[in-house]
DNA sequence: CGCCGAAATGTTTGCGTAAACATCCACCGG
DNA sequence: CCGGTGGATGTTTACGCAAACATTTCGGCG
């Protein structure tokens, strides 16, 4: 900076008001000074400027992994937004999802330059590491069950999975059966209580609930051991990759989707449209959960109010051909 | 800090020593600073010290999109690396993926804390940027085609592209169709290249370039063109998801694969392996490319000789159920 | 018993920036 | 023609930290 005040025969005052738009700089000044910066390459070191102000316009996301749909399409959202706000986010990946894994990414999270931290994880595993939360440091979590102790935004996984079975339902299927996340997901259970919840109060009986671990191998291997159940006609699959092995299954075994089994995913993946047959699904808005996430944990760092409890995204069921009246 | 040097009776200095972990400091002195840390809070301030270093310990990634599995893994594999050499990692999206669009990303990255910068682009579009990159701060480009002025790191597109057609051809096929990325593409191009010369070297037929978007629904559209073509038993699609519209047009068109129709896909998703049936892929090793981004940009940040030029990931075909012998 | 040297700790300084305050100058009105 | 006024610009200072240098303390040895 001294150098571009030198260069244009201006004090280094000038050069930052001019670096920052602000006014009483006559025009004729201003143009020197910027003809400065650009001869010399000047650009404005932020670490100065996060020193002076205390901010560093950057949010913290930690989560485990990008690998499913999900995570990478809410953390696309939350970059997007945080980008038009003027925020850059930082990654803080949790190398195992266990406590200790959690520990040590809030551990390096304290030395992180960020304003804020957006968590996606299980709120039972933040518990642990909220010890290691810096005090005065906004957070807000995604993709976790409700609690009144945190600020949480999610997609309303309860509604989504009765609306799936509610379908099934009403197309005349007696029961549904569920192959559900793995057992340690809250989102996983949220979405099998949603479930079992709709057939009981229907009235219906609740068949065994069959665990995978969202991967389609694993809605493959539910989907075998599905086929030889002769009361199965609707399956509920937690998610779409699940639903896809589900597909697979079914179809090796000579059972035809939807005319011998209907299945219904969650998530509406973009691939999903091209199933055989085409998915009818749940569909999650991971872009307005991304949106809410940026603009409920901004709202904190610029300390407007904020209450805790979970702000739910609604879905909605996208009827494709996958689903339809049980055969007779 | 000076809280701290008050409560535990030092000097600033001493805090400094303790909190970086310098040798010559008597274990008392130690924990007195240590107990009056915890009782404050106190947590180092990294603008400051940014300022005083000259680094950020961070990296800077730009992409276009998170929506691609190649994309994602990509990243998720850096951030891993890059969390292991002690960086951070700073995302900055592109929000359109023209000049304009790159230009901003580039001008953002300028008030950016970051020492060293990854770009997920064609260099095609970088070169509009490079005004705007800041003159020392290293930068690797990802998935690109190769440019000698510039340290580029991708999968081996050509090779995957080449393995892909030799092995349709090896087992009986007279020639394969190509459906391929978009045409602005340079990685779409590289794998239509390595696809061409293949066929050309072999002295067979080359069937007129069939584009998609990368999209699921792309491929199907692709794949409803390509079942009226008679003598077409091979197809080679660019990437796994159109391979899985592919799957679903064949399907609709009652052509078995691959029985009638023998597909092969790129990237080796996990989904593919629940495909109907599952895919013959070109296998890529994201976390590899990853991990190599990282390592050479880091070199660059250590002032140690990196030479410009591309490094290729070797791919490897994946043989799963999708080809076979052309029909009789 | 006093001096030396090494280890432990303290003091000064500057990193690049922008707020707060100080100064300068041109122009206006009386 | 001079004081006043306000806009343009300059100077000082502090942000939090750590390197460089300065000082203190203490043990050991002649």
């Amino acid at each position: 900076m001294a150098d571009v005040a030198r260069r244009a025969g201006v004090s280094a005052q000038t050069v930052s008001r001019v670096s920052n738009g602000h006014p009483g700089v006559v025009d004729s000044t201003r143009e020197q000074v910027l003809a400065a910066m650009q001869e010399l390459g000047y650009r404005p070191n932020s670490a100065a400027r996060a020193l002076k102000y205390g901010q560093f316009r950057t949010i913290g996301v930690i989560l485990f992994t990008l690998a499913t749909v999900g995570n990478s399409r809410t953390l696309e959202a939350i970059v997007d937004h945080a980008a038009e706000e003027g925020y850059a986010i930082t990654l803080i990946p949790v190398a195992v999802p266990t406590r200790d894994g959690v520990l040590g990414a809030f551990t390096r999270l304290g030395e992180l330059a960020v304003d804020a931290v957006i968590v996606s994880m299980e709120v039972h595993l933040l518990d642990a590491a909220t010890v290691n939360l810096p005090v005065g440091v906004p957070v807000v979590v995604v993709a976790s069950e409700a609690d009144d102790r945190y600020v949480v935004v999610d997609t309303d996984q309860v509604d989504g999975a009765v609306q799936a079975v509610r379908h099934l339902l009403e197309l005349g299927h007696h029961t549904v059966w569920h192959v559900a996340g793995p057992e340690e997901s809250f989102v996983a259970e949220r979405r099998a209580t949603g479930w079992q919840t709709t057939l009981e109060q229907a009235g219906r009986p609740v068949p065994p609930l069959v665990h995978g671990d969202w991967s389609a191998e694993s809605g493959y291997r539910a989907g075998l051991a599905l086929v030889d159940e002769p009361d199965c006609t609707a399956v509920f699959a937690a998610n779409d990759q699940m639903a896809l092995g589900l597909l697979r299954a079914f179809h090796e075994k000579g059972k035809v989707v939807p005319r011998d089994v209907s299945v219904v995913g969650f998530d509406d993946i973009p691939d999903s449209t091209s199933f055989i047959p085409p998915l009818t699904t749940v569909h999650q808005d991971f872009a307005e959960v991304g949106r809410r996430c940026v603009e409920r944990v901004l709202r904190q760092v610029r300390n407007k109010p904020v209450e805790p409890g979970t702000t739910l995204v609604p879905t909605r069921l996208v009827l494709r051909d996958s689903t339809s009246a049980p055969p007779a």
